[in-house]
RNA sequence: GCCGGUGUAGCUCAGUUGGCUAGAGCAGCUGAUUUGUAAUCAGCAGGCCACGGGUUCGAAUCCUGUCACCGGCUCCA
């Protein structure tokens, strides 16, 4: 029979062979390689018989299909072994995800970390013992007799359409229900390591019994394994709670409270520079600032919907002479008092208001991390009140505004989400459509690349949201651009029009970086705590060889301060190296050493903290240099 | 909130099966050294062993409650 390759090339099979056979056919190393096949492009085992006309393409482990299938059978190794060691488990599920695998387990008695190694060995024996990977279809009376002690798969087997085949892989041992395809053999799951242990709800509800995650991951060979257990350990070292205390930028005091972070004066400044930054663009992009209170009376959360909404969210009223007041979660309401503090002219939309407005948020104790997750933080946030003409532009002009901001900050790799209407919220069904619309529509304006994430819109309108990625790898939501057509509606809030008569305005919230707080976190992250030039809270430091050198150092030091760069002097009785050594730690990015041949010459010796020791160069001629980084933010 | 883990000096960590006055390095302070591109030397000080109960002749160590932190789940900027 005739089979063709994905060169369009056609090789000739006896009747009945397998995938494996096809890769066998067009060479040795390919067959050794193989993990899996793409028989007219659906992944199939290599086991799996062709017929007369398929076209096939192999999958080997260092493709990402086949790495994903090589870590998803690495999964049912896993769950082997943890049967093998404790008989009585019951078994989730076991995917592939993006950098590994994991399975959930119900296990009689609970685990820890010190257990992996235990069952890491116990895995390298079955990998050991090369056991076929061996496909069965079953009918559903089967399945169930099967299964008849694993109630999670009971479940899964029930929720399978009826007309669906169930499949089953048995490896060794064990059998898991499971549609494939895997790898021939356990053999072929070689380099791999169990990382840790979670808890984790059966299918995602916390309604749900807990199961017992244990999460590894796996390569194709020993030498990446080792390199991406090295990136994970680098990653630790980026940590922005790590780094917080080691650039002392800010602090969490268990007295002050959980998730309420303290800024100490390197961190404060970080924010005090991306602060004057931020107004100046908006001031420049035609926003103009406000400022609210951060408590409010009851009654504006009652009006606008919070109190319904959103009160598991909210801290709880304290009372003030009697009458109740809330700590603001928004700053959206205050706003909109400013907007209905007289009446307003269609010609003065689009009205665009800005704060930098602190909020308090409730969160569950188990979400809070470091400055990604806390209780009490400052949005960049803005109110856009706009007449239904001008949605389209104000929503593409933010956008723009955005990936400028990031841009500026040095991120380069986003997630987009469009979000949908939630169960929970409130609003015309036409409405809602239009927001999606409109946001839709400048996504692809703006030339983005997206995803819908149903159902998670904000309880008054759909939104936008941009997620960064922490040193690990776990996206956090920055950006966020929400349209509401519903709080203009129950403030009553309207403009009047060239007919002379009120129209409702919509109201678009944004906030570009989403909370200083977790900007600044990932920003730690991005650049490992070694900030650009702009950032860094210290731009130099000047290194004198000997005392005899202070007074020239001092010099320097007033020039740059002059221009406005942030210098320091290291007065300390301490060896160059170990001055160099401190600056070094501190990510400080200009060292400036003088000696008796930098006074003589009037120069100064820098070392970058990126270069090292770049040489002299005449002071002049440094300050220059510096301006000039400074002004390109880079 | 839930599951598992952790909590000893400002930081990183030791601390045997419960038993002497809880140790070390770094940081800090004092003194000496005036130093040329990642650590000069010496001395001193620093601890309610997270917090509260309990077991015990005796608890950093065992039990228990609370809090915080870490990894996840759920939830969100």
């Amino acid at each position: 029979m005739k089979i063709f390759l994905p060169d369009n090339s056609i090789i000739e099979l006896d009747e009945g062979s397998t995938a494996r056979d096809a890769a066998a056919a067009i060479g040795k190393g390919l067959a050794k390689a193989a993990v899996a096949a793409a028989v007219d492009g659906h992944q199939a085992d290599l086991s799996k018989p062709l017929r007369d006309g398929d076209s096939i393409s192999i999958i080997t482990a260092d493709s990402p299909e086949g790495l994903e299938i090589m870590r998803h059978s690495a999964s049912h190794v896993l769950a082997s072994a943890v049967l093998d060691i404790y008989p009585g488990a019951q078994l989730g599920i076991g995917p592939a995800i993006s950098d590994g695998f994991y399975y959930d387990f119900l296990l009689p008695a609970p685990i820890s970390e010190s257990d992996l190694p235990r069952i890491e060995e116990r895995m390298r024996d079955i990998a050991k013992a090369r056991a076929p990977f061996q496909h069965r279809r079953l009918s559903r009376d089967e399945a169930r007799r099967l299964f008849e002690d694993q109630p999670f798969k009971l479940e899964l087997i029930e929720e399978l359409p009826e007309d669906e085949e169930i499949s089953v892989y048995t490896d060794l041992k064990f059998t898991d229900l499971c549609r494939g395809p895997h790898v021939p053999d356990t053999g072929r799951v070689t380099a791999f390591k169990l990382l840790s242990v979670a808890g984790a709800y059966w299918r995602g509800d916390e309604n749900n019994p807990m199961l017992t995650r244990i999460y590894g991951t796996a390569f194709p060979s020993q030498k990446e394994l080792g390199e991406h257990l090295e990136r994970l350990k680098e990653a630790e070292r980026r940590d922005h709670r790590l780094l917080g205390r080691q650039l002392d930028l800010f602090h969490i005091d268990e007295e002050v409270g959980a998730g309420l972070p303290l800024w100490h004066p390197k961190g404060a400044l970080i924010r005090k520079i991306i602060e004057d930054f931020w107004r100046d663009a908006h001031l420049g992009s035609g926003y103009e600032m406000v400022m609210i209170p951060h408590i409010a009376s009851v009654d504006l959360w009652k009006t606008s919907g919070h109190w319904d909404f959103y009160r598991e969210n909210m801290y709880s009223p304290m009372d003030i002479e009697g009458q109740q007041f809330i700590v603001k979660p928004m700053n959206c309401p205050g706003h909109i008092k400013i907007y209905k503090s007289r009446t307003r002219s269609y010609r003065e939309l689009p009205i665009r208001w800005a704060e930098l407005g602190t909020v308090y948020r409730f969160e569950r104790s188990g979400v809070l991390h470091g400055l990604l997750r806390v209780r009490g933080f400052t949005q960049d946030d803005a109110h856009l009140f706009v007449r239904p003409d001008q949605i389209q532009e104000e929503i593409i002009g933010i956008i723009k505004f955005v990936l400028y901001m990031l841009r500026i900050f040095g991120f380069k790799e986003y997630e987009v989400y469009l979000s949908t209407r939630p169960e929970k919220s409130v609003g015309d069904d036409a409405h809602w459509e239009q927001a999606t619309e409109a946001l839709r529509v400048a996504l692809e304006e703006v030339g983005l690349d997206y995803e819908i994430d149903p159902g998670e819109g904000v309880f008054y309108g759909p939104k936008i949201d941009m997620k960064i990625k922490d040193a690990l790898g776990r996206a956090w939501q920055c950006t966020t651009i929400q349209v509401d057509f519903n709080l203009p509606e129950r403030f009553d809030v309207t403009y009047v029009g060239e007919d002379n008569a009120e129209h409702r305005p919509i109201m678009i919230h944004r906030a570009l970086l989403g909370s200083l707080e977790r900007f600044i976190g990932c920003l730690i992250e991005h650049y490992a705590g070694a900030f650009p030039l702009w950032l860094a809270p210290v731009q130099a430091v000047m290194l004198p060889v000997a005392d005899r050198h202070l007074q020239y150092v001092e010099q320097i030091a007033t020039r740059l301060g002059q221009e406005g760069i942030r210098v320091e002097i290291d007065y300390r009785k301490e060896s160059v190296g170990k001055k160099i050594r401190d600056a070094q730690l501190e990510k400080i990015p200009y060292m400036l050493v003088a000696g008796d041949k930098e006074e003589d010459a009037g120069t100064i010796s820098v070392r970058l903290y990126s270069d090292g020791d770049v040489g002299a160069r005449p002071v002049e001629e440094l300050v220059g240099d510096m301006m000039r980084e400074i002004g390109e933010k880079s």
